[in-house]
DNA sequence: TAACAGCTTGTTATAATATAACATTGTTTA
DNA sequence: TAAACAATGTTATATTATAACAAGCTGTTA
């Protein structure tokens, strides 16, 4: 069952931002976007995005430093997240594929490990790119 | 066909670092472990490392921004990674598992993105941590 | 051999990303 | 209401990465 969660002051603020985005954006250029909302130092930003990070409202791609909401399960932790990314104009989609995540979740290999999470980003070009 | 690469002063200083070590290291560490070879600034180690990715002889850990010597096909061109990354001891492994690597090579999404290159990570305990 | 192209190096400076540390305020809840 | 916890505000600093420019090496070719 997704928990509701309220969001703090500046948690909103932070995430509506990113939910209004068409691409992903860096804490910095979140930072520029709410200061005429008193948010004035990284500190503050950083905080509200591991937060959201933390209850899985949005999700960080990793190999380009910048943050999208969650357009899958909204509201759910998230520890299982795949990407596609366009190496030509930087659009991301979070990828929603019950096949491949259940492929992935139930993943072992031979080390023992046990896995709790993943984060799998694929690269190529898009539609429009290519 | 693996292509033999010859690997400049540089590129060879850092490579070797990065091969001996148990860790992935990080760009700076590996700067002030190479300080005594004539190396001095930021910007000689990432050209270094940047080739290195190029041709395949190190991968970059995106979650973490450090380096491991490439376990799998070396003097490959490295487009299909994947790691297990241990959340305690930060130990990582690079994943060879022939079946995986079939599996997200060959997949495709439904927004027609044609992949060339992807990265998975994996995390949880390993085996001493769990 | 001179000119050039391509790659690598060296160097200084600076940009971009992220966290530490401390003081304060708000909000639950026992 | 006091203790516990979450969130905020603020200053400073750490960490990661790139820009920009000058110069050296190596091989080609005209």
């Amino acid at each position: 069952m997704a928990q509701l969660q309220t969001l703090s002051k500046n948690q909103q603020v932070v995430f509506d931002i990113i939910a209004k985005a068409k691409e992903p954006l860096k804490a910095y250029s979140i930072l520029y976007n709410v200061q005429k909302k008193g948010i004035k130092a990284p500190q503050q930003i950083y905080r509200a995005l591991d937060k959201l990070i933390e209850i899985g409202k949005i999700h960080k791609i990793e190999s380009r430093n910048a943050f999208v909401a969650c357009k899958n399960s909204n509201c759910e932790v998230s520890k299982a997240t795949a990407f596609s990314i366009c190496e030509k104009c930087e659009q991301v989609e979070e990828i929603n594929d019950k096949k491949l995540s259940r492929y992935l979740a139930n993943y072992s290999d031979k080390t023992g490990m046990k896995y709790k999470k993943y984060n799998l980003e694929f690269f190529g070009l898009c539609r429009k790119c290519k």
